[in-house]
DNA sequence: CCAGACGTTGTT
DNA sequence: GTCTGG
DNA sequence: CCAGACGTTGTT
DNA sequence: GTCTGG
């Protein structure tokens, strides 16, 4: 799954690695080492061509909902029954967005301990996501799509969020594709440069920010 | 037509 | 918002 | 995701 | 056990 990650760029960073032309974000300093659900994490979406990077509470609230409280069983989606989910079905169509990221922890447990390992390329990511607005709260609102675990993620975890190669950026964006057009990018990541590191348990508290979060240890 | 229900993942 | 039931 | 908090009445 | 906060 995807329960925690981070952000090391700044907003300028992930304004050109987007090419994104309006940033609403305000308040976003980097890095953001340890990013757990419901924080507001940035997302880029697209209308009418052009791109924008806003802020969105990471734990989609459905647009009936009058509370945030149902968000955090939705900062995941499930690639595999996205199109089926009431809750996810308008906007897997709708409104699909990108989170970026340089990486995300995942957890295994082991003896009596709690490890957490960290997952990276090198290069910025972008986590396949949708957005929902709802209007009672005034509120946009993102959930990170996952899928099987590759072969070497799996030795951590059996799932990992959908990366978008940066080729499909724009396809994933548009607004006007349809689900068929789509579902082929919800597949587990194929390259072999994903890294997975030992980290400190520190990352375990999300107040943690310290630089060792992303250090092997 | 209106009323009323409807969220989800991952873990063990 | 969208679907189902009445 | 993980960590950490969470108690209540009745009486003075 | 369950909910809230980060």
């Amino acid at each position: 799954m995807c329960g925690r990650f981070n952000i090391v760029p700044d907003a300028s960073a992930l304004i050109d690695a987007f090419d994104v032309l309006i940033n609403t974000l305000d308040d976003y300093q980097a890095p953001q080492l340890n990013i757990p659900p419901t924080s507001p994490v940035p997302i880029v979406s697209s209308k009418e061509g052009v791109r924008s990077l806003s802020a969105a509470h990471w734990g989609l609230i459905p647009p009936w909902a009058t509370d945030t409280k149902s968000a955090f069983r939705m900062i995941n989606a499930r690639a595999e029954t996205i199109a089926e989910k009431a809750s996810f079905r308008v906007p897997i169509v709708k409104s699909r967005c990108i989170v970026p990221a340089s990486g995300w922890y995942e957890w295994r447990k082991e003896g009596d301990i709690k490890q957490p390992y960290y997952f990276q390329t090198g290069e910025i990511l972008a986590f396949a996501a949708i957005s929902v607005w709802n209007k009672p709260l005034s509120l946009l609102s993102c959930s990170i799509l996952t899928t099987q675990a590759s072969a070497s993620a799996a030795q951590v975890h059996h799932r990992m969020p959908v990366l978008l190669g940066a080729q499909n950026y724009a396809q994933w964006l548009d607004p006007a594709g349809t689900y068929t057009d789509i579902k082929g990018l919800l597949k587990p990541y194929a390259g072999n440069d994903l890294s997975i590191i030992k980290v400190t348990t520190r990352v375990n508290n999300a107040r943690y920010k310290g630089h060792d979060c992303i250090e092997a240890i």
